[in-house]
DNA sequence: AAAAATAAACAGAACAGTCTAATTAATTAA
DNA sequence: TTAATTAATTAGACTGTTCTGTTTATTTTT
């Protein structure tokens, strides 16, 4: 029999709450309520609120990058395609979510980007690594030739996912997928070779 | 002889206070103390914090409209170049800036977004008002043929802009200027007839 | 004098984080 | 196998600070 309490769960409630209602308008108690563990356990756990949305941060980054790599591992799409599926689905999920949390990563990075070097290199790193599987599969659709090779894939990763980023922000305010439905048609118009 | 503080100078204060730290992230002894004001002025002035971020918000969002306005009406080059020298504008200020702050309206629809309705509202017309005026321009280039009439000019001004403020996140965290000038290229070469 | 603005003390809640004690699990010794 | 010991986890009261907002009194402008 183990404890009573594991870190993964406070984990988990901690990427919902801390996704939902960001960094500073969050208590380390609204996190304690939720998963109904005791002050004393989570310091047991975690040195500090800073190292807690660290990890967490960590956890979100690490398990959609595994994600993200089986998705076009296992897809029998060409690349363009797959990256088409990609965001298609991202937009799908958006749209059940009611548009109320947007993404971890994102929310975080604007948040704290300029005030937390911590938090701020954590977001860097786990968007880097997305951006490595997107990178990779924009290479192949290059080779493919059904992708532009006026830019590197590293500058259509980067270009697509900020972009993406920046048309989910405007839906978490506007609260509909109309925009992000547009950027999708626009863009993948735009990077087709 | 007027009285010793006004509300403007306060809001301008809380402008630069808001925009670097975020909303949750400041309070109100921040701005008393580098405005100068004590606290019954502040609330003599604003009804809450959330009513001085609104307006905060509100004058921005203006006092930038009332900006782009002149810089296009004043602007001797065609829609298409004008739109470039914008953000080519936009990218130069927020490199000087150190990539420091961002922008006030972006940062708050992300912060606030879904969790308060006031702040989202108003940061959402402010978005509307600055996105008419480049849809506008976006249409003199369309009429022009020097932007493609694939979209409206409503749909490329919220491309325009949501790209740009995508990007602008990341220049926060990354703290460079190189995937904007990418984004800048990229997107203008995709826009053009 | 009337109205607006200023000033600082004050209130009550929420904040991150600490402390001591108790319980439970894992390890070692007999 | 049981008993003794150590280590990890649980529990919540508590600390000191900071938060937004109030109150009361005073000063300044009209």
């Amino acid at each position: 029999m183990g404890y009573k309490h594991n870190k993964e769960d406070i984990l988990d409630v901690g990427f919902d709450v801390l996704r939902r209602n960001g960094y500073h308008n969050v208590g380390i108690n609204q996190v304690l309520k939720e998963s109904g563990i005791p002050k004393g356990s989570f310091y047991n756990f975690f040195e500090s609120k800073e190292d807690f949305a660290r990890q967490v941060i960590e956890r979100y980054g690490c398990s959609n990058l595994a994600w993200m790599d089986g998705f076009f591992k296992d897809s029998t799409l060409s690349p363009l395609e797959s990256l088409k599926a990609f965001y298609a689905f991202m937009i799908k999920v958006n749209e059940e979510d009611a548009y109320s949390g947007g993404c971890l990563v994102n929310n975080m990075s604007m948040e704290v980007g300029r005030n937390n070097d911590l938090l701020a290199s954590e977001t860097n790193q786990q968007f880097i690594g997305w951006l490595n599987v997107l990178a990779a599969v924009a290479q192949k659709g290059q080779e493919e030739g059904e992708i532009t090779k006026k830019y590197t894939s590293l500058e259509l990763a980067e270009y697509l996912h900020a972009g993406f980023f920046g048309t989910l922000s405007r839906s978490k305010v506007t609260r509909s997928r109309v925009y992000m439905d547009t950027w999708y048609e626009m863009t993948f118009e735009f990077i087709k070779a």
